[in-house]
RNA sequence: GCGAUUAUGGUGAAGUGGUUAACACGGCGGAUUGUGGUUCCGUUAUUCGUGGGUUCGAUUCCCACUAGUCGCC
């Protein structure tokens, strides 16, 4: 058994689903937020604080593991788990984001795409083969297969080419993947056309993947283009199967997910934030800079049970900020990690009693009106 | 007491006889969605020590005063 999802149970007024996934490493509830870990670490977190927050999964990134220390090493110490000290599951993207993401200039090709080293400027060459290989190599329990996450907006001619060509890299993928303890997962693209999506979703699904994810997400696009994008590509997801967004983690976004039936989200969003000062609050993201902070000796979030809500005050946070003390951005971490696991915590529990609307509806009141 | 010198926002400082007084830091606010880890963006002096004078016009020239700094007695 490479995975195993389980559907156990399905709201009653919209597809949200409760579920679990079960790997070689550990089986988790979804919905669930994975912490983003590009370089075999969720940023300023040690292990004990990851499962302190509840993480079930982590997601790391192929494309720089590949560049620093290069799979070798990491095949070396015993596998990702135990070079990070991490002994749950581990999802790694495939590198196709970072080409589009911090790749200035990319020259994509039927083999793969040539583009130039974020940390160099060297030439590097990245095809759908390397990108599984050193998945392989990492021994993650769920490989993505390398995909083209294309700009938006882009015209449907381009787009139209870019699903097949993604497609083409998934076959091609599969028939190199060999670690028979790793899961592999195909991304369905197709950006705000209905038909691109469906097409892309039915022909991903025909090579028989361990689970689904959708990308091509969260690049620009606004919140409603993006909920299309999704609802677009769910119906053709077999329920049996785990179904991943990428790169979303807004509160919203993932309670809008949830609703249309997703499973597993990451986003580097909680951690950037906290490194730039913001929190996650049950009453709207706030800045941590702000003079009105400089005396309140409240905590973040009453509703929160996380180290730095049981610890700290919203004064001292501050204090951290403004002195640019690193500590600061730890704390904030921790908090809003902590704030979208127990997000997926929460909707869980409204899925199985079937009222996730009514929580989307006071959540998004509190949220929005601030206090 | 005498002489020299300086006086621009919260700070360090550019600058010019003529419409909106650089820049940096700080302050204040915002951004951030499969992470190129102290990031990016906006905003922040109707005013150039005080009072006179010259001039069409002065923060910029002149005088006095005040204050700081340095030197001398």
């Amino acid at each position: 058994m490479k995975i195993n999802y389980n559907l156990l149970h399905k709201d009653t007024n919209s597809d949200a689903r409760y579920g679990t996934l079960e790997t070689k490493r550990g089986t988790f509830e979804t919905p669930m937020f994975m912490p983003v870990g590009t370089l075999a670490n969720v940023k300023t977190l040690t292990k004990e604080e990851l499962k302190e927050v509840n993480s079930g999964i982590i997601l790391s990134n192929t494309y720089h593991l590949w560049l620093r220390p290069g799979e070798d090493i990491i095949a070396k110490a015993g596998g990702l788990h135990k070079f990070m000290n991490w002994d749950g599951p581990v999802l790694t993207d495939s590198g196709g984001f970072q080409v589009f993401s911090l790749a200035e200039r990319k020259n994509i090709l039927e083999e793969g795409v040539i583009f130039k080293s974020h940390l160099d400027g060297k030439k590097l060459f990245l095809t759908p083969e390397i990108s599984i290989e050193v998945q392989n190599k990492l021994d993650s329990d769920i490989a993505m297969s390398f995909d083209e996450c294309p700009p938006y907006p882009v015209t449907y001619e381009y787009m139209k080419n870019s699903i097949e060509r993604t497609l083409r890299w998934a076959k091609r993928g599969k028939a190199v993947h060999n670690n028979p303890n790793q899961a592999l997962f195909g991304i369905v693209q197709g950006g705000e056309f209905e038909d691109l999506r469906k097409y892309s979703a039915q022909e991903t699904v025909k090579m028989d993947f361990d689970g689904y994810s959708i990308g091509g997400t969260s690049v620009g696009e606004d919140k409603d283009t993006m909920y299309k994008m999704i609802e677009h590509s769910t119906p053709y997801i077999p329920n049996d199967k785990v179904r991943y967004l990428m790169g979303v983690g807004d509160p919203i976004d993932i309670i809008e997910g949830v609703i249309r039936g997703i499973d597993i989200f990451d986003c580097v969003l909680p951690t950037r934030l906290a490194r730039h000062g913001s929190a996650f609050t049950r009453y709207g993201k706030i800045n941590m800079r702000n003079a009105k902070f400089k005396e309140d000796f409240t905590t973040l979030d009453s509703n929160c049970d996380c180290y730095t809500c049981k610890n700290y005050t919203k004064a001292y946070l501050r204090h951290l900020f403004v002195c640019n003390e690193s500590l600061g951005g730890r704390l904030l971490s921790i908090h809003n990690i902590r704030f979208l696991i127990k997000l997926t915590e929460e909707l869980r529990v409204a899925i199985k009693e079937n009222n996730i609307l009514e929580y989307r509806e006071e959540f998004i009141k509190s949220y929005y009106n601030k206090e």
